[in-house]
DNA sequence: GACAATCTTTGATAAACGTCAACACAAAGG
DNA sequence: CCTTTGTGTTGACGTTTATCAAAGATTGTC
């Protein structure tokens, strides 16, 4: 499962001169910086590399770092003492993560950060990073819009774990995803292994297999492999919606 | 459970002159504002007193202004279609709540909010504090802290959610208390209803009714209506760390 | 002090999920 | 080509916790 602990920052590439800055500016934390200030984060960034399943870092590691992922994906976890692992999100390309332990007296990552596939991100130091936040407060609020999300979102995560059911967070996040790209002909692609998908939806892997093969028993969904089809979105969202949230006009994307 | 709606703010107090200022800068969030900025604050705040029981706001509502409690608790809470309730959590006097929404684009409460006992809190409009932030980049900064800290918080809950069980929950729960207050001689207040605490912890109330049992039967802990005599501290420890964290220093009090 | 209302406890029952173990299947590598 | 390793599936079984129902406790109120 876990690879091989590479002294803190994986394999460190050189920078790119190409479009770093234009990568840089993908991220919405970035995104309205003036060309001097990317020249400044640019200057406190390192490029790095993680094949896959490669720590990043650690939980309680000290955090003088936070990242941008450029490519492949990070999945942020906790472990128990027994070995069992919780994902608590997984990271895609353009988002930046480990920013908020900034701002701690004594700053440690709260989770775990490993790579699922090949995966390139960007390192920023934290307290370079302080210095020109302290100058913009434009950027301040960006970072707190940005946090305030992430909030959002857990908050969005505790209420699933609690008031959903194991078989209701799956057809919620079946539902959701096919929500998100209905241009796919119907079809979900999970671009992550089923494992970890299962780990991030809080159920056992053989639970979350079980879980599918009743939905395809119901003519809910069709499972190809790792594409899942869905075939009755009714019945979908009614499973999802059994133990779903009420007293809020809750985005469903939320 | 629920006392009566009041129209979106409870009964509004007269301010007091007396000590307002003192009153604020209890809260980290105010603290080191100085006394210009402390007089603005408080010309955008409200006092506001609500009963047991009743409503600040709901979820889904148009957030406009975030909160200060000084006196009595607030809990944060979501339901489910089902009228399940689900304690997010319970905030104490002196501590800010909502405060993050105001950085969303279209702001809406993502929790219920209402009064455990006679409560009293100050409300404060965003936009004016927002316009005093973008003034203040230490106070982005301290604010920027608070959010940083729920974040972890949260983060810490999903864990117990999801990585240790009901019993160990309680377990946790207890030992903390009981290392936070180690003064009161061995004995836990809890100074909420039981269901809402239940409720705090994810559990039935009947659950946690049983799980206090039994570890009266197990002589970990000994009951008294709410109040709780730790007897055996290690037994009480190890029921929570088998389930535990690991992978972290994470203090105990996170 | 007595009554009502609410909160808490207790018991019986059942469902959901986790655990353990074996097996299928695919991709990777000799 | 055949092993090997990782990953997903299936089955049998056990535990935990929710649910339903009802009886005690507490608290507040008149």
């Amino acid at each position: 499962m876990v690879d091989k602990l590479i002294d803190g920052a994986g394999c460190l590439l050189k920078p790119l001169e190409r479009s770093v800055s234009s990568e840089l500016k993908q991220s919405y934390l970035f995104a309205r910086l003036d060309e001097e200030q990317i020249q400044r984060v640019e200057a406190m960034s390192r490029r790095v590399g993680l094949s896959d399943g490669q720590y990043l870092f650690q939980a309680g590691e000290k955090a003088t770092r936070f990242y941008l992922v450029t490519q492949g994906q990070i999945k942020l976890y906790r472990l128990a003492l027994n070995g069992n692992e919780k994902v608590i999100e997984i990271i895609s390309p353009g988002h930046t993560f480990a920013e908020a332990s900034m701002f701690q007296e004594s700053p440690n990552f709260p989770v775990n950060a490993s790579a699922i596939g090949e995966t390139e991100l960007y390192s920023f130091d934290n307290s370079a990073f302080l210095g020109m936040l302290r100058e913009s407060v434009d950027t301040c609020f960006r970072l707190m819009g940005d946090m305030s999300q992430r909030l959002k979102r857990l908050i969005k995560e505790i209420d699933d774990l609690t008031l959903q059911s194991a078989t209701g967070r799956v057809a919620g996040f079946l539902w959701g995803r096919w929500n998100a790209g209905k241009a796919n002909g119907n079809t979900i692609e999970l671009n992550v292994p089923k494992g970890v998908l299962a780990s991030r939806l809080s159920v056992k892997p053989e639970t979350f297999s079980r879980i599918l093969h009743n939905f395809s028993e119901q003519k809910l969904i069709q499972v190809h492999g790792s594409s899942i089809e869905v075939i009755d979105e009714e019945g979908l969202y009614r499973h999802a919606e059994s133990a779903g949230i009420c007293g809020g006009s809750l985005s469903p994307d939320l």
